[in-house]
DNA sequence: TTGCGTGCAAAGGTTTTGCATGGCA
DNA sequence: TGCCATGCAAAACCTTTGCACGCAA
């Protein structure tokens, strides 16, 4: 992974000092190019997908797909915080996250990497709920 | 899950007869059109999502998104087949499979449906090619 | 005739590409 | 001057929606 300082155009630094600035919040590159804006940030959609396609690739971010959505999420992967698999409840949509290490993946000879994987079933509450009835 | 002879459409039954004769392969929506009309059967692109989006409700099919790929990938859901997690090598891109039972998701508190699934990371083949560098 | 499955055409949305511009060295 | 980041506009996709047609009950 290259050291953060590696990446000090204006608008890569925003982007990632906004990314940063929501710690375990996954967002689209629409939304991040509209939060940008509020903030009175000029940048164009182009150039935020350049971006994104570059840190993610250097593992600064994460960007994953969820079934059901048209667009990919992206995730600051910051380094002092534990990693996690996404998990996202097939009722209720919600998407939440699991420690890394209350899923054990070493039965299947590959290492794994969790923050790019999402995880699809039925969340407590909504099975509780499904138990009600 | 509903019985497959719910499905008698013509259309359907094409769908879910051609999907079955692929186990375990996965497709794209433009893939089972150009297969279909291979087999000189007519079918618009319209038709197959939505019987598609029907069978995958009923849980005949399964319908999941991998990283980097732009469409959804669709694959029939054997009944007498183990489950199994998808996989995607980060380096070779290529698509495996991994039985559910290597596995352990317990601890998640969560069921999770395996085939839904996409797990991202670094396959043997590849870990091997790194290792002899 | 009524209802429903079909599929063309168009719309909607996301992501990528081409290209001209402007800033910085 | 030369290089490279930027961003508009257009293109390329995938998926959904609107709508009219035709077959079957």
């Amino acid at each position: 992974m290259k050291q953060r300082n590696a990446y000090q155009t204006k608008q890569t630094a925003e982007i990632l000092q906004y990314l940063e600035s929501i710690p375990n919040k996954h967002v689209t590159v629409s939304e991040i190019c509209t939060a940008l804006k509020d903030k009175d940030i000029s940048i164009g959609t182009t150039t935020v997908y350049r971006h994104l396609e570059k840190l993610a690739a250097d593992g600064l971010v994460t960007r994953y797909v969820v079934n059901g959505s048209s667009s990919a999420y992206f995730e600051y992967t910051h380094p002092s915080v534990n990693s996690y698999y996404h998990f996202q409840c097939e009722k209720c949509h919600r998407l939440m996250h699991i420690p890394a290490s209350s899923v054990n993946s070493d039965g299947s000879g590959f290492s794994i990497d969790p923050m790019k994987t999402v995880l699809y079933g039925i969340c407590d509450d909504c099975a509780k709920k499904e138990g009600k009835k």
